[in-house]
DNA sequence: GTCGCGTTTGACAACGTTGTCCAGAGGTTA
DNA sequence: TAACCTCTGGACAACGTTGTCAAACGCGAC
């Protein structure tokens, strides 16, 4: 077994080369260049000639200098937030598969949701001359993309809007899905709602609150500022600032947490607690129907949005011009009975 | 004012390269390499005239020139099943995080568990001069990668062994976790347990099928092959198999959950039951201690999975030769209520 | 003034592929 | 037999970068 591959006496990491192609199967270096792309122009008796030298000597096309002469790479980055989150993982699979039909490989990488890693990462990227870039910002000023995108290199934001430039963008309707989050807690009876955040500085998390506000203004409802919190969805954090609310002077009667991170922590904290309190979190994940209660969210489609993305991103590549576009994909609230419970008795 | 415009309206798509830098900063190539590369032997006063060129044009280096020069790409490819699978997100992020320690971009997508697919994947991948990789197989002949390993890709396998040649490998260790997981039902009170697998050609399905088996022989236990069901992760098919095994002719009383995706269909199937079944699945997931009952786990460190792979593959490219490795990381039951239900009286 | 020495700089080839263009073989027609 | 076409195959330049090597320069010492 190992003897057949000690058989062909290589330099370690030097390749065959199509020089060496063609000098071994005897014809000049283009021909076998036309039958490594198949390109007509060849007889079957030159090819299968071709076609046998390539199998002994193991060679396979260097893509590098391929890009190098052609101008094109049929790659496109994505940069997202954190690979681990499930959230990402959809979107991942669906940019992926776009990309995929496209003929195309796909080059990801963590932000760390730390803007100078954003930027290290796209750079990198656009000097591996990807064709397009899909991104999940995490920086807020993306002015260092401006040459690169005058060069050629389309872009698409997901999931956040980009910083201080103009670009294509494809978002979720965080706004509407806060709002009809928090009216469906309001409908059941609710007056005094808290809500646990990300970031502030993290476009999504303030279209949450702004829906938030705007659910409860539309109620008439007044909004006790420690109800509020942003921040950090570590554990932690989350955990002290849900307690807050829920055992502050003005206790809360349901909580609206503002992403998948946040609703998990708060299902531990309410797990705890000897009464119910509601629940309805953005982003839905696996399972939610089997705690009990099930957990009410809002769904948002994390495949449509990446699908949406890498079809844009196709598409400007494939020349379509114009000014950049932006789409929002809806939301979708699922009731499942953790936003169907009704405030205690007496409050 | 002509050299400005001269300047600014390049050819859309195209990109300065050094020698435009060269020309518009009055210098040598090879001057702006240096100035690029950070080396030695240019005064500052060239160097900076260098570095107004350059913001001016907006030039980034070619990264596919620089590759085709120097031979190394400093990239290195992930082929997973399942970009979306919850379970391989912390090990990409992993990988990842290796490949960003030692200066390398992460390429990657997912075989969609198609051995035709990973194969095209991967030596697209070597066609892009990776200068490793690290894949979860979906085949199980990965001979067509000999030519590229002699050729010096590094290659790691994780999670499942490679298909008839030797290559380095990191497990988990299947075979203890699934004869630990089915002890403890044993342990319990259990005598007659089901094995929903995923399908039998898969290396982790069989090793934890035959975990199943030695711990029921320990035990002094007989296998009803009617409790012993392997194929397809579809919900469909693991709640006909549940079904099947709960209602039969000799029911069982706990079932054993080869992986995450069998284990969710399991949850939902006995949630529907009225008298509660025991479980324990292979893998852990988040809030399986909120269900009820809490379903107990054997939990796999997928990220240290991935960092061991990772470590090893950059290992190899650091030139450290000798022959493969296989290394194995433990699993860890992690007991949470499910899996110590006793059997119902009188079975 | 010239020599030697070290530093800064640039000309040029090479990496492996593809596009352009031309040469020669073989066949058809006048 | 010459003129003309078609078809196959090959020589060569180019893509943008880096390594090699040698030229040009400044400067102190003889």
């Amino acid at each position: 077994m190992t003897d057949t591959a000690r058989g062909t006496s290589r330099r370690y990491g030097s390749r065959p080369t199509m020089k060496d192609v063609a000098a071994r199967a005897g014809v000049g270096l283009k021909t076998v260049s036309r039958v490594v792309n198949g390109e007509p122009g060849v007889t079957p008796d030159t090819e299968r000639r071709v076609q046998d030298a390539i199998t002994a000597l193991g060679f396979r096309r260097n893509d590098s200098a391929r890009i190098l002469r052609k101008g094109r790479t049929a790659s496109i980055g994505l940069v997202l937030e954190d690979l681990a989150d499930p959230f990402y993982g959809p979107l991942n699979r669906a940019v992926e598969e776009v990309a995929r039909d496209h003929g195309a490989l796909l080059i990801n990488g963590s932000s760390a949701e730390d803007p100078a890693r954003e930027q290290e990462l796209v750079l990198a990227l656009c000097a591996r001359r990807v064709d397009g870039l899909v991104i999940i910002p995490a920086a807020d000023d993306h002015r260092y993309l401006e040459p690169e995108i005058a060069a050629g290199v389309a872009t698409v934001f997901v999931d956040r809007p980009a910083g201080r430039i103009e670009a294509d963008t494809v978002l979720s309707d965080s706004f509407g899905g806060a709002r009809d989050a928090v009216a469906h807690l309001i409908a059941h009876g609710h007056r005094r709602i808290g809500f646990l955040g990300d970031q502030p500085r993290i476009h999504t998390a303030a279209e949450r609150l702004r829906g938030y506000r705007a659910a409860m203004a539309e109620a008439g409802l007044p909004v006790d500022e420690a109800w509020v919190s942003l921040g950090s969805t570590a554990p932690d954090r989350v955990r002290f600032a849900a307690t807050a609310m829920l055992d502050g002077p003005r206790p809360v009667t349901a909580l609206f947490a503002g992403n998948n991170r946040v609703t998990v922590t708060a299902v531990r904290v309410l797990a705890e607690r000897p009464r119910p309190v509601a629940l309805v979190g953005f982003d839905d994940f696996e399972l939610a129907d089997l705690i009990s209660p099930a957990i009410t969210v809002v769904a948002q489609d994390a495949a449509r949005l990446g699908r949406t993305a890498a079809t844009m991103l196709f598409r400007r590549l494939d020349g379509v011009d114009g000014p950049p576009r932006r789409e929002e994909i809806p939301t979708r609230l699922i009731p499942r009975g953790s936003g169907e419970l009704p405030p205690p008795a007496g409050s």
